[in-house]
RNA sequence: GCUUCAGUAGCUCAGUUGGUUAGAGCACCUGACUGUUAAUCAGGGGGUCCUAGGUUCAAGCCCUAGCUGGAGCGCCA
């Protein structure tokens, strides 16, 4: 059965029609003749006016009607003699699914996104959490649709992993022992006893299996969840999100950077085309710059250099940094944002940073000190894309695995792709809550995912 | 983990130099209004001033510790 959503309704069902429609309250008002109420469905920010004409409908009925009760209401969908909206809902029949007390927590007003997050079942029903959900859902979708349209192939990468050295940082372990009956051997956790036989973690990345599967496939992505343990307490850090991983056999750097760029841009182009209504309730409400910085960030090309020259830059500058500028170390959050902010104004691109401040699959430049890596850098956000042309040649790899203490017998199976039928290739990680945080005009990364997991919180 | 700011009604906040019975708006209840747009207007009920300890004749306000939350930093996506 078809059930008209709210959206079809106030955009395209033809007036003076018998409809129904079903939804939340998000106010109830009126007087002694008539009440209205606007009633929300999650399909649109909008809310669709529903006139109830006491003459039609007694008052007593509906006198326990209050904000985010939950309605089915049929009636004669008429022209709205007021403004504000093109049709309303003139009510023959209200049946009510459920009534919410006053105790209901989402009111009418002035809510912090704080008391919001710590009401985190509840806070869809809210204005603003709808249209970051709803352009989280289309950013979601964009991603699938660039990939498929341009060949790619979707690969799901295991989310428990048996490797404990992907580099990427701490890792949460998955066992079934119980805390304080693990077996002992000689003193240590025997995990040839656990589930899988040995010690397993949750994924900080799905980049070596993307690898794995580059050079069979060609083209491939991985979109899933990711899982840091690291005690990162910021508003850009989450011990669980969403990563896109894109992986392109005989990729160089220089198209690793044009699919980023390009990738970055249809994102932002679907969102700006798709989520008018939702972008346009954000822009007014939290950052009236929000969609003429979208616009900005598709008109312009993204600023690239290496990281020397990104030095060299702040060396010269006389803003004053609170960290010292030092080739051979990483570059701190405030050195980031200057260049992004102030000296260039657009997104930046770093590549070629110093071999070790980087992981140990990024290709060695010729010069002997500097990898093929790239950052992508973005107002507001810093780091959205990490990624690199890959160390393709056997010897190199094994070389920087062993300087840098990664066990080459534990990737046994990434280094085979170095032995049989090598090739060049390049990927890199988009952090999916990260997009959102930019697209949406958020500012706290918490607020971007429906159930965020960080340091002392799994709440819900 | 480090630095820093905050915690007062269900929610958003005010509360002066430490001084009588802690205030407002929204929400809720009652009433007014025949078309509202987070409606408006009048009235009413509603408090562990985060917790514990301390200073003082007197603490929402000052001090100490803890808890919770925000922002910034590091790690990164």
């Amino acid at each position: 059965m078809s059930r008209p959503s709210i959206l079809h309704l106030l955009n395209q069902a033809e007036p003076n029609t018998i409809v129904t429609a079903r939804g939340w309250v998000r106010t109830r008002r009126g007087n002694k003749a008539v009440s209205f109420i606007a009633l929300n469905d999650g399909s649109t920010i909008h809310n669709l006016q529903v006139v109830v004409d006491y003459a039609k409908i007694n008052e007593e009925d509906i006198k326990a009607i209050g904000t985010g009760a939950c309605l089915k209401v049929t009636g004669l969908l008429v022209e709205s003699p007021a403004a504000g909206q093109r049709v309303e809902l003139q009510a023959t029949e209200i049946e009510i699914y459920g009534l919410a007390d006053e105790t209901f927590p989402m009111q009418k007003k002035g809510h912090t996104l704080e008391f919001l997050r710590e009401q985190a079942h509840l806070r869809f029903r809210t204005n603003t959490f709808g249209a970051v959900f709803r352009v989280r859902h289309a950013l979601a979708f964009a991603i699938h649709k660039y990939y498929n349209d341009n060949g790619y192939i979707y690969l799901h990468t295991p989310i428990i992993t048996g490797s404990d050295a992907e580099g990427a940082g701490a890792m949460f372990r998955v066992t079934t022992f119980e805390p304080n009956a693990a077996p002992v051997t000689d003193g240590v956790v025997d995990f040839s006893q656990d589930f899988f036989g040995r010690s397993t973690h949750l994924t900080v990345s799905g980049q070596l299996e993307g690898e794995l599967g580059a050079m069979a496939l060609g083209k491939v992505y991985t979109f899933g969840p990711t899982f840091r343990a690291e005690q990162s307490n910021t508003s850009r850090h989450l011990a669980e999100f969403w990563m896109i991983e894109p992986e392109v056999a005989f990729n160089d750097l220089e198209d690793n950077m044009n699919l980023a760029e390009d990738f970055l841009k249809y994102l932002v182009n679907y969102a700006l085309e798709h989520c008018k209504d939702d972008l346009e309730f954000l822009n007014k409400q939290y950052d009236t710059t929000l969609i003429e910085r979208l616009q900005f960030v598709l008109a312009n090309d993204f600023q690239r250099l290496t990281y020397t020259e990104a030095i060299e830059i702040l060396k010269a500058t006389k803003h004053k940094f609170e960290f010292a500028v030092d080739w051979s170390t990483d570059l701190q959050s405030e050195h980031e944002r200057y260049l992004v902010e102030q000296h260039f104004g657009r997104p930046v691109i770093l590549t070629d940073y110093p071999k070790d401040i980087k992981a140990f699959y990024m290709r060695l430049n010729d010069d002997g000190k500097t990898v093929r890596a790239m950052d992508v850098l973005f107002p507001g956000i810093g780091e959205i894309i990490g990624g690199s042309q890959r160390e393709e040649r056997y010897d190199q790899l094994v070389a920087r695995m062993d300087a840098m203490g990664v066990p080459t017998d534990e990737l046994w199976w990434y280094l085979d792709t170095r032995k049989f039928g090598t090739a060049p290739h390049a990927g890199f990680g988009l952090g999916f809550e990260r997009l959102v945080l930019f697209v949406t005009g958020m500012t706290n990364i918490r607020d971007v995912i429906p159930f965020p997991r960080f340091p002392q919180n799994a709440s819900f």
